[in-house]
DNA sequence: TGATTATTGTACCAATTTGATACAATAGTC
DNA sequence: GACTATTGTATCAAATTGGTACAATAATCA
């Protein structure tokens, strides 16, 4: 198979026949661990800057399953659910000086005009993921592909700043409406924990007992046993979500 | 100035050195009259077909920029606030049937790879217009650029339909939260002229009672005079928004 | 001129939702 | 067995929403 490198980086004065010019995606992947909401970065190789695993559509498929086949490339992450949130349009993204020294630190001396020195159009894409199911890969661009504390973003190259910060503004948003926080947990999970989830989301905190209330009359979850924590206090339940609930819940409320 | 026929259609196998290809922007204009919702349509010359105000990005212009200069290319519509609302990527986007007739008409034989057979990733974008403060004019590809009403929509061309559909969606859930539904109206309205907004966009009825209750407790409206309809009824007050009341009400609500 | 009619503005009550507090029931520790 | 921290649930007040009632017009018409 074709290397990330090769793919792009390949010294042509145009990008292979089989890439949209002028047109990138973008990926935000959210998970959620020790209490933390972590988002997934790159860390490019030899260069002190971090980015959100991107790519480019080909021809011969939509924008979706270009943004499945990149996240899967860039981070060997695979069949999760991503859905589009904005387009990054500026007449000024390009990025010459950061490509231009990943591609020098890469070993290639680019041509004035490599097609990678372009104005792009970005697509902004964002997932939830189960910390615990996924065991992120670096590419052969990248040397590190982890999880980093969204309050403790390490520095970001080209604009990603900004996409994140969209893509995080649409995750507070649709939170209530899509039940989107349960994707960021295990498939069993502690009341608690779903709060400090969505505490963590929202950025504030919330009232213990009416968020019980609130997410029980949602009437989604089912109870499944008690959990010993071994704490001195007593065991709270485990939940689980209940699928058949939870599309009634969807097809009935939007 | 280049007419749109001369800007797309010249037969060359690829786009003039300032589009970026295989992209491209449709809008959807909302407009508001005689109690009906309506949208903006192009009819293409001497072809049955209709179609969103479209066309494509220069180099040396944001994605936004250019909705706002497609827009004006095409209706003659200037000066108003188009928001994205979704990206349409399917990998068999392409529709070279309608152009190839569409040439064709125009007078003009197209090769066979003519640069706009490709497949075009569209970025929708939607707006919401005074329908009295506009007077949209046909370009030089269409014959008519006028207002149809959104329950009898004449057959559209490309995928048009389903672009018209999520900008639908997305009015309506934008409806409460940004205040949006003002813009169809002109500067001064009444109540029952809202009411009505309201009603045809959402597709149900409100009660009237809890929805002036509503209305009136954003604290948005200035109460202008009232209006003497000659109707043999009391006469409703006129309301405007107060700019500086709304600014506030959406700075702290959202 | 006064009854009639349609529509509008507002008050009001009941039902529901939300904010906040109280408290009983643990599962440990000491 | 007292003590502690946490959890589940009940409860009450406050705010919001659904729905009805009614008074106040601005005409028309007898």
């Amino acid at each position: 198979m074709q290397t990330i490198k090769e793919r792009y980086f390949t010294d042509e004065r145009k990008p292979r026949k089989s890439i949209i010019e002028q047109v990138s995606i973008d990926c935000v992947i959210f998970g959620f661990h020790d209490n933390q909401l972590k988002i997934l970065l790159l860390k490019f190789k030899g260069v002190d800057a971090w980015a959100l695993p991107g790519g480019f559509v080909f021809h011969n498929e939509s924008i979706e399953e270009a943004a499945n086949r990149i996240l899967e490339d860039r981070t060997s992450i695979r069949d999760i659910y991503l859905e589009q949130f904005y387009v990054f349009g500026d007449k000024n993204r390009q990025f010459r000086e950061v490509h231009e020294e990943l591609m020098l630190k890469n070993g290639i001396l680019a041509e004035a005009n490599h097609w990678l020195f372009q104005r792009f159009i970005s697509i902004g894409f964002y997932a939830l993921v189960d910390f615990s199911k996924v065991t992120p890969k670096s590419d052969d661009l990248s040397e590190i592909c982890g999880w980093y504390d969204i309050e403790d973003i390490p520095s970001l190259a080209f604009d990603h700043p900004k996409i994140l910060q969209k893509a995080l503004d649409t995750l507070r948003s649709s939170l209530d409406t899509k039940l989107v926080g349960f994707n960021l947990l295990p498939e069993t999970f502690t009341m608690s924990e779903l709060q400090s989830l969505y505490e963590t989301i929202l950025g504030k905190k919330l009232i213990r007992t009416n968020f019980q209330r609130k997410i029980l009359n949602l009437e989604i979850l089912e109870r499944v046993e008690k959990k010993y924590s071994g704490g001195s206090h007593k065991a709270p339940y485990i939940y689980r979500l209940d699928a058949a609930k939870c599309e009634a819940f969807l097809k009935t409320n939007f």
